[in-house]
RNA sequence: GUGACCGUAGCUCAGGCGGUUAGAGCGCCAGGUUGUGGCCCUGGAGGUCGGGGGUUCAAGUCCCCUCGGUCACCCCA
């Protein structure tokens, strides 16, 4: 170890051209600007909000009880303020929608983002301390429709990017009045089996109930399959709702797997509830999830609920999935010219045709060194250039240039004068 | 927070029960071609063997501590 500083446990740098995919930076480029283009397409506008917020709104949005708010938060105090490094972007989002009366503007909201989140758990793969959310939101509509065109946006990012091997699974949490009877019934039924619960989930029959149902467990699996059902306990509404989200989901042909043990972490979540799988990406297994949370705004401050779905999807485990299916990532990100002088006189001459050619669009590079010809020749090679100009005494004099093709080899003498555009012409 | 495993050149890794100048491949630099890359050949630079302590005549190798990493549990993106 040389530095005396390195990375903070959980994060890492990307750099260009990185061996491994993960971290190299051209790999996220190329999912960013998927990403962008699928969101796009399907009217989504980009929102962008600040990594800091007030401690309050993630405690307030996210739930007290969840596991993000009682031990993964990054959180300080300066002043009177208490900040945490966001974990997650919806609540902020919200926030967001509230503050500058969003639900003024024309038609629903449909958000998108993409950012740095913070967690401070134990990294390992799939999981970081800082890790990096894309999602989409949209706000202002109870029609289930929303919460199908949500899952679209959803699959659509995937299946542009290649990533065709995924398990879409749903399930219907009920509405805010009929989901606390169904609770009742599902500690009624668990209460008398408590012994044989782990501890966590004896905590949680106390705390959160309707966690257990995604119990690993064998053993509660076991108890669970004789309990109550969420779904016996669906007022009309919300079955209403969740026959419809299949409906419209069948009619665009997106496959679901039903899953009524599918309970997500955190609070706010009411109806539609859903998560993305894929297998590969070390114990983890979603690659995304989400559902609809009519109930957060009033629990960060709203007076009234206001209807709203969204996913939110890892990009690491986007990248992680993409490389353990074998699909082709962008290794590094080729030159159109690369210029080669030698002699003091040629440098300078060549420094204003890069800067030319760099006007006129092209990726074009040179070596700032005074290096061997051969030496750039191999630097010219090593960032895959497809084209070479080479420029020495004699070109000076003559006042053409060397143009090389690095595929054929062949080469040809060019007037200074019509340089940039023979190469702009070459390269269309 | 808990557990397991791993730290030897920039990267990936060799270094039988401790023994003398710590190696390879790739990468980097230079030369073979006095102005031409990719292939090949030759040479070179680069290592407090993560750090500290201990055992020993002798430690990369054994023991302890410590730091870092990876993976897993919990949970989640």
């Amino acid at each position: 170890m040389k530095s005396t500083f390195q990375t903070i446990e959980g994060t890492s740098d990307l750099l260009p051209g990185a061996p491994k995919a993960l971290v190299r930076t051209e790999v996220w480029h190329h999912i960013e600007r998927g990403i962008h283009e699928i969101m796009r397409r399907h009217g989504f506008s980009e929102i962008r909000t600040p990594i800091l917020e007030h401690t309050g709104l993630i405690a307030r949005g996210i739930g007290q009880l969840t596991d993000i708010v009682s031990k993964e938060m990054y959180t300080f105090e300066r002043g009177n303020t208490n900040y945490v490094l966001r974990p997650e972007l919806t609540a902020p989002i919200m926030r967001s929608y509230l503050q500058h009366h969003l639900e003024q503007q024309p038609g629903v909201q449909r958000l998108y983002y993409l950012g740095a989140c913070f967690r401070a758990e134990r990294p390992q793969k799939g999981r970081y301390r800082q890790f990096h959310q894309f999602g989409a939101e949209i706000i202002g509509t109870e029609d289930p429709r929303a919460d199908a065109e949500i899952i679209a946006v959803m699959m659509e990012v995937y299946r542009a990017l290649g990533l065709l091997e995924t398990r879409l699974r749903i399930n219907t949490l009920g509405s805010a009045e009929t989901r606390p009877q169904y609770r009742e019934a599902l500690v009624r039924y668990l209460e008398p089996h408590r012994e044989t619960l782990t501890g966590v989930s004896q905590d949680r029959l106390s705390r959160n109930p309707l966690r257990i149902l995604d119990t690993k467990v064998e053993a509660e699996r076991k108890i669970l399959k004789e309990a109550p059902r969420l779904y016996a306990y669906l007022d009309e509404e919300s079955r209403r709702n969740y026959e419809a989200l299949k409906r419209v989901l069948a009619s665009i042909a997106i496959p679901y797997l039903e899953d009524p043990m599918l309970v997500r972490g955190l609070d706010y979540y009411t109806r539609t509830a859903f998560e993305l799988e894929h297998d590969g990406i070390g114990a983890q297994s979603a690659l995304a999830g989400g559902g609809r949370y009519d109930l957060l705004a009033p629990a960060i401050g709203a007076k009234k609920p206001v209807p709203a779905v969204g996913f939110a999807a890892g990009m690491e485990r986007l990248i992680l999935a993409m490389e353990g299916s074998g699909l082709p990532l962008p290794e590094s990100d080729p030159f159109d010219v690369w210029m080669i002088a030698l002699g003091d006189a040629a440098g300078e001459k060549a420094f204003i045709f890069v800067q030319s050619l760099r006007r006129a669009g092209l990726r074009a590079g040179l070596e700032l060194t005074g290096r061997s010809m051969k030496a750039q020749m191999r630097l010219a090679n090593r960032a895959g250039s497809r084209w070479v100009v080479i420029l020495g005494e004699k070109e000076l004099e003559t006042e053409q240039a060397i143009v090389k093709d690095m595929v054929t080899g062949e080469q040809i003498a060019v007037p200074f004068m019509g340089l940039t555009q023979n190469l702009t012409e070459k390269l269309k």
